[in-house]
DNA sequence: CGTCTGCGTAAGCCATGGCTTACATGTTAG
DNA sequence: CTAACATGTAAGCCATGGCTTACGCAGACG
């Protein structure tokens, strides 16, 4: 159930937008937290949620950490839509095949 | 911001529930209610939430109300995923450039 | 070895939102 | 036309979770 992590991850605007930061360029809490409106543990609580589900992940580099996206959690994300496309289709070749049939 | 929307949507468990039986064929709210642990009134809320993020389609017939998949929201998720996709992997090229430049 | 910086964590506050019960609306059947 | 069913909506309750302040801890640097 990673791609439930991930919905969950991303469906924060907050935390969605330190996602995005970190996508543009590794950074640390401190200067992912210097250009959005929130404080600094905030960035921290966040970026621990991003890490469950795969979406980053911490690069202790002395006494910074610095973070970077990770692809599996939107790789997982993308199989669950993958899957549910593909039901989608077969249900709705299924009703066309019905509605034929009953005419 | 639609992808906003489908996020949120997607990111609640019932709601991904009611619209995983709408993917595999179109459903009334009753009949889908009956199908899950919460109440008619929930899922109602609920779909009129996949609705507003562009995932399900009401199709009314008669005094029933037969919703299906829509195909508009997971596409723009899939949009917003590949730009976030692209986003990193210009980084991540920026990022082996310059190290190659340092080294 | 003390100090300062960068982070993570704990406790607490408060808004968001998901759920239920009760009610209103509209459509079909008799 | 009335009765019954399918659905949407309102009000209220309560848990989840996002944010802040305060604190603890590890690594660099004089």
């Amino acid at each position: 159930m990673a791609y439930a992590d991930v919905l969950t991850a991303l469906a924060d605007p907050t935390r969605r937008a330190v996602f995005e930061v970190v996508c543009r360029h590794p950074a640390s809490v401190t200067d992912i937290a210097a250009g959005l409106p929130v404080s600094r543990p905030a960035v921290s609580q966040h970026l621990k949620v991003l890490e469950a589900a795969n979406l980053v992940h911490a690069i202790p580099q002395g006494r910074t950490r610095l973070y970077a996206v990770q692809p599996d959690g939107l790789n997982a994300l993308r199989e669950w839509m993958d899957g549910v496309w593909d039901v989608a289709l077969k249900a709705y070749a299924a009703e066309i095949a019905r509605r034929t049939k009953k005419d």
